[in-house]
DNA sequence: ATTATCTATAGATCTATAGATAATGC
DNA sequence: ATTATCTATAGATCTATAGATAATGC
């Protein structure tokens, strides 16, 4: 971000280092995203990332907890499923969303933000399951969840053209109007 | 699967590793399921895995090439998606559906299976597109298939309890019916 | 004699650390 | 003097290969 000399500055680096791994988790997952390549994006020479997080998982779990929270504010319940929809399609990977999900993708595997990733998933299916007074409101709210991380899958994929290319207002009213017969409260 | 003292015998030790690579594939996506695992679980020393496929990508790509075609068929178009859904909440990761899934997952990994992965993702859409009269039939073909990929990621996902336990029929029901919205042929 | 199988290891990554170097604040 | 940064490398995996060993078919 900043095209400066670049003065000694721990807490620059520091937050330099987040940045770089919150947009590169995004972009690859946890997996496919190096420590080489998250300080190469900052700037910054690789030993730093563990003199200031000690681990690439620890690293992963600083990036969870920042981003996560501000996930579920800003949209109602009603209009949260609109909201991620919308983010997803107009900013692409590079995406607070896009962490979330890439996250869920890797459900099995252990590490630091495991806990962190299982929370926001609750968080996620605690609010969409408010839209719904069916019995099975949970099972319900998953399944839309199911949705998302899917759509958000099929969008990385190089070769899917049509729903990347395809208009942000067509594929929000498709996804609305069929997520609407789970849950009936979801404001269009 | 044969459990008795194993001849020396070329075709059955390649047909072995094809059984052992494609649960594993189906179960850990590509890069999880390491060519040691699969050989061990395959009763066989790992060099022969070189020695009959050559590498792991041409294994991948073989394992691809023989399962993707039995995904398409025995189901009508419009009994596709009910069918897939079944055999997911079913039978669990050990599938062919599965396989397909897991690898629609990794779309930007560039490996020998991308076109048949591709290749096969194009055929589900192409079927379920056949559903609907509507203008923007694929697109509504590409977000179902992308909700089929995202309940088998949130399915694999340890802490998804309400999904992971729920009733197939129910979760079949509530699918279909949110789905017929996009696809108005669906049977149900 | 042929060829299926096994042993040993090369070579490429990746995370992580120890210790050297160099810029800043007093 | 303190501490931010860099160099060099250890140690763990993973795919892949070369060459030795051993079971089968003639």
């Amino acid at each position: 971000m900043t095209a400066e000399p670049r003065r000694r500055d721990s807490a620059a680096t520091r937050a330099a280092l987040l940045d770089a791994a919150t947009s590169l988790f995004a972009e690859r997952g946890f997996e496919h995203a190096t420590v080489r390549d998250i300080a190469a994006r900052a700037g910054v020479n690789q030993a730093l990332l563990f003199r200031y997080f000690g681990s690439k998982d620890a690293l992963y779990a600083s990036v969870m907890a920042g981003q996560g929270r501000e996930l579920l504010e800003g949209d109602s319940a009603g209009r949260l499923l609109e909201g991620v929809l919308r983010r997803l399609l107009e900013k692409g990977p590079r995406q607070a969303d896009h962490l979330l999900f890439t996250a869920l993708q890797s459900g099995g595997v252990d590490n630091a933000a495991a806990g962190i990733r299982e929370e926001l998933g609750d968080d996620y299916v605690r609010a969409l399951s408010t839209l719904t007074d069916a019995g099975n409101g949970e099972l319900r709210a998953e399944l839309v969840l199911g949705w998302v991380v899917g759509i958000s899958m099929l969008r990385a994929s190089a070769h899917r053209d049509v729903l990347r290319t395809a208009d942000t207002e067509e594929v929000v009213r498709l996804v609305l109007d069929a997520a609407a017969t789970l849950l009936e409260r979801i404001e269009r």
